[in-house]
RNA sequence: GGAGAAAUGGCAGAGUGGUCGAAUGCGGCAGUCUUGAAAACUGUUGAGGGUCACACCUCCGGGGGUUCGAAUCCCUCUUUCUCCGCCA
């Protein structure tokens, strides 16, 4: 959520970056801004009163104490009407501040300045690729088919135990899942990230401060009985573990990885290119959080995209990366790269990670913060990105290593697997 | 699931209707002393709104109520702890 007083002080640099998503967001900050203003005027008002009614209430109690009693009954009937006036005035700003929250919710994060307007994924600007686009053998399969073959994943059993978008690793095809976290979660501590494990559902809190809610409500599984949410991402659960937390400056960088099973309804979307590992309601991912002081979490962005960048080098997949553009950029991110890997065999790219800066408007949300050098208590920046999804790479690494005698294992994950070939 | 107890500032912990935003201790910060550190001593130290700055307002787990006045009384929800039951 955008912070109000930076509404107020920076109106035409927000309206401005807002319009790289395609909005028009001029009448929503006038309306912000005139909220606010209701919101400040009644606030005031209600103050005035409650000042006065403090101080008659006091009286009232002196004049007790001093045995007055006839002076404090009729020091009373003056709180009366002072009452009434507050209740109303208290039902005012309430109704105030709910209508500006509800329109805050509603505006996105301001794209930084790099981020170029555009509507979609087609305006992405490639930024870096790297890796060689592999010569696949006579006749290569595309991951699914390659999975039936070598009987490593079972998507119809899925459809049995579950429903479409929940494959069945059986294996191999199994034991490289576990393979790949294992080796993304090494990586990551490698890198200083400490690993963590967090519960796979939260409530609906938590998902107001990353803003998984109230904008993608109907994304995320939604357990009615108990009110909570299988989690789309762990940067929900690790994130929101600085939910209303004051850090100390010393304490940044703060860096943590954690594995988990990620949950995503996917409402609409259908056709060839969900086909396979392309696009699941389940799927396993590593996640990489930091949080960090304003002024390096840039240099904190860039180091997570470096560090990403070395892993999909090790395991010499080609890889390309794109700063998104307006339109393509999530609702909460002030500047996301995406990291896509060529799957060969259905000659497409597919997005295997994504990297994001979130600067305070989740921060602004969960209320995290930390103070400064002067003692004052300002928003810290969050970033996360995905260090990485599985079901993508694992696509990749089917269709890019097959030969004719089976699917080689990549270098690096051979120990982690115990074997370097599927056949 | 059953029975009971509790929830106060970073932590511990007092406060049961009237200057209580809250004693005290620990911790943190600043200073004195010291070559430096420790110890000791002195001061300072919650959050949000509001203001140019003050004033002022709100917050003692959440929500609601009683009262001129609530951390303190009532209702309700949540959470934690203890005992019993069940169980990976």
């Amino acid at each position: 959520m955008l912070q109000i007083q930076t509404i107020r002080d920076n109106q035409e640099d927000i309206i401005l970056a807002l319009g790289k998503r395609n909005i028009d967001a001029q009448p929503l900050i006038e309306k912000v801004l005139q909220l606010d203003e209701n919101r400040r005027a009644a606030q005031t008002s209600l103050d005035n009163i409650l000042a006065e009614s403090n101080k008659i209430s006091k009286e009232i109690g002196v004049l007790y104490k001093t045995g007055k009693a006839q002076e404090a009954n009729s020091l009373k009937e003056q709180t009366v009407k002072l009452k009434e006036e507050s209740k109303q005035l208290s039902e005012d700003l309430n109704t105030a501040e709910e209508e500006l929250q509800t329109l805050l919710y509603q505006l996105p994060n301001a794209p930084h300045t790099s981020v170029k307007k555009g509507s979609t994924e087609e305006d992405n600007e490639e930024i870096f690729s790297e890796g060689e686009i592999p010569k696949l053998i006579e006749g290569a399969l595309p991951h699914w088919e390659l999975a039936k073959k070598y009987d490593i994943i079972d998507f119809e059993l899925g459809v049995k135990i579950a429903g479409a978008g929940f494959p069945v690793y059986k294996g191999k095809g199994a034991r490289l899942q576990r393979a790949l976290i294992a080796y993304f979660l090494d990586k990551n501590t490698e890198a200083g990230y400490t690993e963590i494990q967090v519960p796979h559902l939260v409530n609906e809190l938590s998902g107001y401060g990353t803003g998984q809610l109230p904008d993608k409500e109907g994304q995320m599984y939604h357990v009615t009985a108990d009110d909570l949410y299988l989690i789309p991402t762990a940067e929900v659960p690790v994130t929101n573990i600085f939910r209303d937390v004051i850090v100390n400056e010393s304490d940044f960088p703060i860096s943590y990885t954690g594995y988990t099973p990620c949950f995503r309804r996917e409402a609409g979307s259908y056709g060839a290119h969900v086909r396979g590992l392309n696009r699941l309601h389940q799927f396993d991912k590593v996640e990489i959080v930091r949080v960090e002081h304003p002024s390096k979490s840039y240099d904190a962005l860039d180091g997570m995209v470096d560090h990403v960048k070395n892993i999909l080098g090790e395991l010499k997949l080609p890889y390309r990366i794109l700063r998104l553009c307006g339109g393509d950029l999530g609702f909460t991110a002030a500047l996301t790269f995406d990291f896509e890997v060529f799957s060969t065999a259905q000659d497409r790219w597919l997005e295997i990670s994504s990297v994001s800066n979130f600067e305070t408007y989740q921060a602004n949300r969960l209320k995290l913060r930390f103070k400064d050098e002067n003692g004052k208590n300002q928003l810290a920046h969050t970033l996360n990105g995905s260090s990485l999804a599985l079901p993508r790479v694992l696509a990749g690494i089917l269709e890019n290593y097959q030969t004719t005698d089976g699917i080689k294992i990549p270098d690096v994950l051979v120990p982690y697997c115990g074997f370097d070939m599927i056949n």
